[in-house]
DNA sequence: CAACTTATTGCAACCAATTGCAATAAGGCT
DNA sequence: AGCCTTATTGCAATTGGTTGCAATAAGTTG
């Protein structure tokens, strides 16, 4: 289960960030989703818990958390999917048909990032790699049922 | 220079879709734009040749012309950005640090293409890669400078 | 544990992008 | 050339997300 929120506060505050509750209660969110979730889900979440808290905050703290690399974003047909940053990295396969997200092991990627890294001297961010296609239902129709 | 304007009228009508002036302009703005441009640029670019061109028209046709593979986007830092699908297909490795955008020539992604499309039977957009992470320059400090 | 610094928050205004709808016009048919 | 179907547009309202700023509070120091 890997080290949950405890070292979160140690980790915040070795770079000068604060532990705010609302940081605390937008981390659960996105920990104990199932999977993907939205700002407004992750909002409606946290503000069952204290409706105190903006959606100013939710947007600030996703993207925060993101910077802190302790989350992932993914942007897809309008929208922001969030994912706790796990431990086991992975990548995402994105029907650009239906929009199913599908996951795939990391070490398909690894040539790449090596060949790139000395190539370009770009490093990869090898747990947030998102990939765009068709799925294997998708494949036949040219049309889009997203939405 | 390959086929531009002539044959994407025949695209359209060959599934039913129009050939209209609005379309034609914006097709042309990401056309002859140097690299990747904005919706805001490419309505600016359109405006001058026809000030009656609403936003709306811009942000559905960029959409339109993205479903039709006609051009690609990019979504970074709350911003989309737009390209004209070049005949030689590249990759863009995004620094998240500064924001450059990088290309990258396609072949290496080969392998990773012929892999999902055996195992997971998901054909991965390959002329529509964006890969994140940190450029040379970005790499030494932790800091970020966008905006 | 009180004082202090400044990261963080809430608010409200703002911006980029999307959408419903009625008006318009592209292009097929005659 | 004129008619007709319906894809496309412009408009105005709406949504998702961002931002400036003053108020708040986390965590540090004495």
């Amino acid at each position: 289960m890997a080290r949950p929120a405890t070292d979160f506060a140690t980790r915040l505050h070795s770079q000068g960030f604060r532990l705010t509750p609302q940081r605390q209660l937008i981390m659960d969110a996105v920990r104990h989703a199932a999977r993907h979730v939205t700002p407004d889900e992750v909002y409606a979440a946290v503000h069952r818990q204290n409706p105190a808290i903006s959606r100013a905050t939710i947007y600030r703290t996703l993207d925060f958390l993101c910077e802190m690399r302790l989350i992932h974003a993914l942007y897809w047909g309008g929208q922001m999917y969030y994912e706790i940053a796990a431990e086991q990295p992975h990548h995402h396969l994105v029907c650009r048909g239906c929009g199913v997200m599908v996951e795939c092991a990391p070490d398909l990627l690894q040539i790449v990032v090596d060949v790139v890294e000395k190539k370009h001297r770009f490093t990869i961010d090898m747990d947030h790699v998102a990939l765009f296609g068709l799925c294997r239902h998708c494949r036949g129709q040219g049309k889009k049922s997203k939405k």
